[in-house]
DNA sequence: GTCTATATTCTGATAGAC
DNA sequence: GTCTATCAGAATATAGAC
């Protein structure tokens, strides 16, 4: 049930889909969905939940690593992770309104710890010189943006493979916080 | 009335919104909305469509200009248009689904149109020698996605102004596209 | 644990008075 | 051009048989 509700939300919008949609998908009745489930909310709530939290189990942290290093595992990881569970990561944006206030407030508070973990490795790679950034929540929103965005046109038997797409997105990201070259133009 | 419809959208998503709600939000009765509109999804297709039109006409062409600096004029330019009308910017971007067919076909066209002013750029760059990107595709979607993402945090009232987050981006933007520099760790 | 049946409310859209 | 009233159907969720 859980699969074929991520689905239907992933491509319709969960306010679109009736749980009589789900229900077929599933090949039973209304109202048997209610065996597994109080409500659609809770229903929606409990994979953002549960997606988030296995982002956050899953995210590599070598702090012993140089920060360099940190940070293209970091720009992999996401891509990496984000590909293998486009429909997750996808609703986990955008039904973000489709929540009920207190379930707002937990999954967003998810959300600040993913976002802190990049803005800390920026923090101490400037400090130490490695990086040279402006505003770090700044270049954190444009890094995490940036990356997001694979999952709406990247496909695994597409033009590119996964880790070409990686090596891009690493180059682009390790220049964006390099100090800049002398004009070359 | 879709001024009212805009943001109610832009805040509940479209299939969350009844008419009676916009209806409220106008001070009229539910009825009365369709002396103004056909149905429902006509008034979201218009709400984009408009929009995505404004944002073609607005766009700059300094062809004759250098490439680096047409490129810094459509970052400054993107953040500038889309901070002006947050609303519409997140409709045309979250509810590309809810649109039907022959509509969705229509605002994707104008989508493509919009990434392929700032794909030529780079492209035209490449070939030069003033910029130094991977495949250029990659590139244009990579940008679009960070530059968009500004609407969803960026307030003119908070701790930066429009014009420091333009430099910012401008900033990271021109790394990006510009020759590795010798590492520097 | 799934079914059928249903309570209740809401939905988009229309008709006709004024 | 807006109102009231309404149509026909769909929505979430529940109750009770099996």
């Amino acid at each position: 049930m859980r699969a074929a509700a991520l689905a239907l939300f992933a491509r319709h919008g969960f306010a679109a889909v009736s749980m009589r949609q789900i229900a077929a998908e599933v090949g039973v009745q209304a109202g048997a969905l209610y065996n597994y489930t109080p409500d659609k909310q809770s229903l929606l709530f409990d994979l953002m939940r549960s997606h988030m939290e296995e982002l956050l189990e899953a995210l590599p942290s070598n702090s012993a690593a140089p920060v360099t290093e940190q940070l293209e595992e970091f720009v992999r990881f996401h891509i990496a992770f984000h590909d293998e569970r486009p429909d997750l990561v996808f609703i986990a944006y955008m039904e973000l309104r489709s929540l009920e206030p207190d379930n707002f407030a937990v999954i967003e508070q998810l959300r600040g710890r993913y976002e802190t973990v990049l803005e800390s490795i920026l923090q101490i790679g400037a400090g130490e010189g490695a990086f040279s950034v402006g505003d770090t929540k700044v270049t954190t929103l444009a890094i995490i943006a940036m990356l997001t965005g694979v999952t709406t046109w990247f496909r695994p038997e597409g033009r590119l493979s996964l880790r070409a797409v990686q090596d891009q997105y690493w180059n682009m990201v390790h220049r964006m916080v390099t100090v800049a070259p002398e004009r070359t133009v």
